[in-house]
DNA sequence: AATTTTAGTTTATATTATAAACCGCTTTAT
DNA sequence: ATAAAGCGGTTTATAATATAAACTAAAATT
């Protein structure tokens, strides 16, 4: 049986990947309301993922605020479809 | 986003059911073989789904030697397919 | 009859997920 | 102008989980 990878076994973490996969960018906020985490495990888990090189993460302003965006990297693409056909094994889709 | 059943969002827990799914029952032996787990591991992860009503585990004899067989449950399969339907929410299936 | 193998279980450890507490800045109310 | 409240996060502590290592008991092998 395939391995899954374990960066994206992990339900927060393919939540936002899932989002981030559709979407040119999401912001932090809008990942914490869609995905419905703490704003303390959402942070810890997009480090993960950025740490991984599956996605980036980019700090600016709008304005005076502070905006975190997030982006799904080529790896990252990769890594979640490949995800994808492993877990399809265990699945039988 | 919909919850992923913690009991099956664990890739042992989740490999063990996939092939209970597809199969009457298996024994402790093959699912080990298959999963390539260690003994303690899958000893461990059999409970858990045991526990949680999702499969059966029986001991009996094969000749002198001991034989432990497991049955998933209709608990089992529903949760398993409860489990695939939420995961598809997430891959874009 | 001693040794190895088989079929597991129990226990200890490493990893992970999660939430709680915190921080700096901004906006609002006094 | 100043205190209080809110926003957008990060850091740290704790709880839960997965995993392997150590152990047990019986059977098979030498």
């Amino acid at each position: 049986m395939k391995e899954l990878d374990p960066i994206l076994h992990s339900q927060l973490r393919l939540a936002v990947m899932s989002i981030l996969m559709n979407v040119e960018e999401a912001d932090f906020v809008y990942l914490k309301e869609k995905t419905e985490s703490t704003a303390g495990n959402l942070s810890v888990q997009l480090d993960k993922l950025s740490n991984a090189g599956y996605i980036t993460v980019t700090k600016g302003f709008v304005g005076k605020k502070t905006r975190t965006t997030c982006q799904v990297t080529e790896q990252g693409r990769k890594a979640f479809e490949d995800y994808v056909e492993a877990l399809k094994t265990y699945l039988n889709l």
